[in-house]
DNA sequence: AACTACTGTTAAAGATTGTTAAGGTCACTA
DNA sequence: TAGTGACCTTAACAATCTTTAACAGTAGTT
């Protein structure tokens, strides 16, 4: 995740200010979805990854706070940031409530848009545990993703590179799906059948490492990816 | 934690504002302390416990910036909201650079301020609980939607990726209609004949893994959907 | 009652994933 | 320079999950 793109799903039926923002949002290294309606909107929401989601309230098909319900149905943890026309208390209150990380309102400067986004994200990543030392606790494990070290007790095994990348992309995305797509784009830097069928490989050794802790599971979810499972 | 009042530390010198917002606070709940300036603010920072400070960024002593930087250094989690009067872009920016929560530019409506404070503990107050509660409890089952399984007594169950989405929008609809296409669009990213009746097959498979328990009921509802019928 | 549209269920077909083992490739060493 | 070993990829087959097809049943309509 530290070099991989952060990607955005923008939801704006204006096409002059959709492709505006879209545009200033690639030159600034986000890699930028845009859809002109909430449905379709959605649609690719569930098709592909996304970091932070910027929708406009007023939209054709679905308005932007039922497409954030829908949103926060499947990923009660995305992050959203509504734009609005209206400026005003009701709209704001509806936003929030539906559960926005932030809510702007038209005309805004791009250039808060962006540090606000930053912010959104910057807070998001603290989270995720995204210690700069890259160590992540699973289980009995501690996992050192730098010195590529998965370590028990007092027994420690020293893991390969591509082993190493991939139980560090599962840990970053802990109970939650690690795209497949994105994994292979990230760790074998293109996907297609074979490098698929290398990853599962690599799913069935890291089982096998992880199987001195019956409570840690990686679990397949079909068509997506895999997902780590595990309380600390 | 849960029943205690939130606790806001208020740094503003403006003398009418800054007793407005704290009653105004103190009504809806907030144990409030208000601070004049930002030497008092950081010495009543150290000495009491708050969940959010809200700064004025003009203040004299010490501003609101190196009061948050003083604040950060102290505890890195601590939410914090700026309120200003300039609105423009370096302020804001500045402000987000100390890793503000959220920025707020006079005049702002004091509910907008409200259900922003309300966002940015909503959020806080999430990460504290690790992940979102994925946990149902139906009839004699307990359902867990991240691990995908579904435990009777000292009796579990692994469900596959289908089984448990399915089920877990049948429990957030409990009692309640889940629409057969919001299911389709969801689960199964589009709707069509084909994947209509694949949904009716994950129905049948449900319905004969919760039958153990008779109280339990999956009822369709022609046209609409299904409805997951259960008392606790 | 006859018709239509929808739902219930089962089984087979199709697709993806799990696992093991055999090939490559590369760096290092004897 | 051949040999060795670590690492990664590819192949092959087994296991599992999902979709499709087919037919039976049910509700609502005319």
């Amino acid at each position: 995740m530290e070099n991989a793109k952060i990607r955005v799903l923008l939801a704006e039926d204006d096409e002059n200010l959709g492709m505006l923002l879209k545009e200033y949002l690639q030159a600034k290294g986000y890699e930028t979805d845009l859809f002109k309606d909430g449905e379709k909107a959605f649609k690719g929401f569930k098709t592909n990854h996304y970091d932070i989601c910027i929708l406009d309230v007023m939209m054709p098909i679905k308005d932007g706070f039922s497409l954030a319900k829908d949103i926060r149905m499947v990923n009660s943890n995305m992050p959203i940031l509504f734009l609005t026309a209206k400026s005003m208390k009701d709209d704001v209150l509806e936003g929030f409530s539906v559960g926005a990380d932030d809510y702007m309102t038209k005309p805004f400067s791009i250039e808060e848009l962006l540090v606000r986004i930053e912010a959104i994200l910057r807070r998001y990543r603290k989270d995720q545990g995204g210690n700069g030392q890259n160590i992540f606790r699973v289980g009995i494990f501690e996992f050192d993703a730098t010195k590529q070290t998965l370590t028990k007790e007092n027994d420690s095994r020293k893991l390969t590179t591509k082993e190493s990348e991939l139980l560090k992309y599962l840990c970053m995305n802990k109970n939650n799906v690690l795209d497949r797509n994105f994994a292979l784009k990230t760790i074998w830097i293109d996907d297609s059948y074979f490098n698929a069928r290398s990853m599962d490989v690599y799913i069935t050794k890291l089982r096998k490492y992880l199987s001195d802790d019956p409570t840690i599971e990686i679990i397949n979810v079909r068509g997506k990816g895999f997902k780590l499972i595990s309380n600390p």
